[in-house]
RNA sequence: GCCACCAUAGCUCAAUUGGCAGAGCACCUGUUUUGUAAACAGGUUGUUCUGGGUUCGAGUCCCAGUGGUGGCUCCA
């Protein structure tokens, strides 16, 4: 059974329970396989069969250790694997070689990576190219000698000692010892009474393992890490601490597969969106604009147009209601619906209108709750489903801006169901089956389902215990209807209700958030929104709100990375071109055009005034579908000689029989452009 | 926002220790009329990101700003 590429792996790999505590092992690098245990939450008991991934307040590195944490496809866990061994046992000859080129160093945690490893130091001194060329050097030359890896078991004392000039291993040791607690002082780790270290040359370092047993199992070819520049991390992922420079290094059972491993980042860059979206005339993204500003060049505003036109028509299909709101609101809006005091980081400073406060919309939910409010609804009214796509503004940090993916100007394929309470769990349902038409349709089969529920220490959720218990249940009781392959994370629900998100990921394995359902009795509340059901008595609908695509920005930059670029055909801004030989078939190649135009394809006669070859490679590398090359022959027989993006020569083809065939393929939405 | 790195023609990039700013593609003009991935010839293209500084002289060195990239943090 193939399943997606990290939905069993990531976060079901960690043990359910933590592991048995012995005093033996305890590594940093795998302190998250201890946070992360599973921890049932009392609202979903009986009812869940999935994992909890319990996401720790007090420990943000061990969060992101297992964000980065082995991804693996094969039924061994990473964590058993030689590759994990060995990029564990690289990270400690680099931290060797990094102690000797700065002996002042003092080190933080190494752990192995999906595809390599790092380590973080805190220096002296900034780190330049020089260094780390000298790093792998030197770290090429330790492996090659023979050293063994030999694993201590020591006291707390003892460790002390040993790592008297390392504050951040220190630290680390008190942690242990101590019992790990979360920010309420519940404990989540028990406290270790002995400790191991690891040893190999010169270099000792406080790891619960597992290592090679010596570097000789380790082939110096395979390990690089001049591919990725060092980069500044926190320590324990917390920005008011100590700012440390990390460096990732890759490392591999041979040279080969090191080589196949760049070969991949290579193509993974190659496909990337901002490379397609300038190759492709898709966006630009102009500083004098704004960043995080997209504009959308021709060819992307009709891909993105045809998505916004495709969904909208599933929609309707399946009863939405189409609304149009504006950018702008009044801030009272967001005062009432809670946002404003919630999210002020993230929204932009209020415009002052006449004397009133106005704000660009972070969101659409509360003008569709005023659409809801502006006549009495019956409960025969409902479900009242609507859609928009309503562009919002949020303010997102300068250095976490990145091409469509991360935005400050964004349209979310939103809407917002109003449904009484014996409906919830029919609509949530059919909203995940739309969600599911929405991915598969694409053949975007690699997401994992995340339901997002209640920090129950945090105080940033408004709303009364038993409706999120009831929200929380709704979605865990649809998800098990529908088969869906979730897990369970705790602290990412939205702020008023627990949520179904799908996450993929990019080219370059970095994971966004696409579609949301999220469950919401708080807005209704808020904005005093109600119904008089069949026993004449007011009541409150129960708020859906979703979004298949997310933002339609961050799922095209998704998609053009999913296609590389060659969008199935009925997709792509340019269908078809056709190609004249020569000059004295141009008048044959426009009543081609006119003909498709007409049968509502997107086509266009290449008539410049250059040759037939030159104009097949300028249109193949723009990925057009369907190169239509006229001459002569096909002037007499009435036909185009077929050249498909796949460089396939399907030769002529009677004019009628492409058509019709062409028409067929974009109407089924297929893939596939042999016809 | 933080750490590091980067910024030369529309694009991809070059320019020796500081010494006249270049190539390919694109674009324009002309020739060419081609049967499946680049015809030929000629030509245009620059506030070397912006602003300061050092120097006889700055694309190159220094400072500040802006933008980008990678990572971290954040992410309704």
């Amino acid at each position: 059974m193939k399943k997606c590429w990290w939905s069993s792996a990531t976060k079901r790999s960690f043990p359910p329970t933590p592991p048995p505590r012995t005093g033996l092992p305890v590594c940093f690098s795998t302190f998250s396989a201890i946070i992360f245990r599973g921890l049932p939450s009392k609202a979903l008991t009986g009812s869940c069969r999935h994992s909890v991934w319990r996401k720790s307040a007090s420990d943000p590195t061990a969060r992101q250790d297992t964000k980065d944490r082995g991804i693996f496809m094969s039924d061994e866990r990473y964590e058993d694997s030689q590759l994990y061994k060995i990029r564990h046992s690289a990270a400690h000859v680099m931290a060797e070689a990094m102690l000797e080129r700065f002996p002042d160093a003092k080190i933080a945690i190494g752990p192995p990576i999906e595809d390599g490893f790092y380590y973080d130091f805190d220096l002296p001194t900034a780190i330049n190219d020089e260094d780390i060329k000298w790093v792998e050097k030197r770290m090429k030359k330790i492996l090659a000698q023979s050293h063994r890896f030999t694993l201590r078991e020591v006291t707390p004392a003892e460790a002390r000692e040993i790592f008297q000039d390392q504050p951040y291993k220190l630290e680390l040791i008190d942690d242990l010892v101590n019992g790990r607690q979360d920010d309420n002082g519940s404990p989540i780790a028990a406290p270790a009474e002995n400790l191991t270290i690891y040893t190999q040359s010169k270099f000792t370092d406080l790891c619960r393992g597992p290592h090679v047993e010596s570097t000789k199992e380790i082939n110096p070819k395979a390990v690089s890490i001049s591919l990725r520049r060092p980069a500044g991390a926190y320590w324990r992922g917390d920005e008011k601490r100590q700012q440390l420079t990390r460096i990732y290094g890759t490392a591999w059972e041979t040279p080969e597969e090191l080589r196949d491993y760049r070969a991949r980042l290579a193509e993974a860059i190659k496909r990337d969106h901002r490379v397609l979206g300038e190759k492709l005339d898709l966006f630009v993204i102009d500083a004098m604009v704004g960043k995080g500003l997209p504009l959308w060049l021709p060819n992307g505003a009709v891909l993105r147009d045809t998505l916004e036109r495709w969904l909208r028509d599933i929609q309707i299909e399946r009863g939405y209601l189409p609304v149009v709101t504006p950018h702008l609101g009044n801030i009272e809006l967001y005062k009432t619906s809670g946002h404003y005091p919630y999210y002020a980081d993230s929204q932009y400073s209020p415009i002052d209108v006449d004397g009133d406060e106005f704000m660009l919309r972070p969101m659409n939910c509360p003008h569709h709750c005023r659409i809801y409010s502006s006549q009495p609804r019956s409960y025969r009214d409902l479900p009242l489903r609507y859609a928009e796509f309503g562009t919002v503004y949020r303010y997102e940090q300068s250095g976490e801006l990145r091409g469509l993916t991360r935005v400050r100007g964004f349209t979310v394929d939103d809407a917002h169901l109003f449904v009484r309470p014996d409906q919830l769990l029919g609509e949530f349902m059919a909203v995940v089956k739309l969600i599911q038409h929405v991915f598969g349709s694409l053949g975007m089969s690699d997401f994992r389902a995340r339901i997002g529920t209640r920090d129950a220490d945090s105080d940033k959720y408004v709303g009364d215990n038993a409706l999120w218990e009831e929200a929380t249940v709704a979605i865990v009781d649809a998800c098990e209807e529908l088969g869906l392959d979730y897990h369970i994370e705790e602290g990412e629900a939205a702020f008023y209700g627990p949520k179904l998100d799908f996450i993929v990921r990019d080219v370059l394995k970095r994971e966004w958030q696409l579609g949301t359902v999220q469950v919401d009795y708080n807005l209704p509340e808020r904005f005093d929104l109600e119904y008089v059901d069949s026993d004449n008595e007011r009541k409150r609908p129960v708020m859906i709100h979703r979004a298949p695509f997310g933002s339609l920005e961050r799922f095209i930059g998704i998609l053009i990375e999913h296609f590389a670029g060659a969008f199935p055909p009925w997709l792509a801004p340019i269908q078809a071109v056709i190609i004249p030989i020569r000059e004295s078939h141009n008048d044959y190649a426009v009543e081609i055009e006119d003909l498709l135009k007409a049968r509502g394809m997107r086509v266009k006669a290449d008539l410049q005034d250059r040759n037939m070859r030159s104009k097949i490679k300028q249109h193949r590398q723009m990925n057009i579908p369907w190169l239509l090359i006229v001459g002569d022959r096909d002037i007499e027989n009435r036909t185009v000689s077929l050249r498909l993006r796949s460089d396939e020569d399907l030769g002529a083809l009677p004019l009628a029989e492409f058509v019709g065939a062409a028409r067929e393929r974009i109407d089924s939405y297929s893939g596939e452009i042999r016809l």
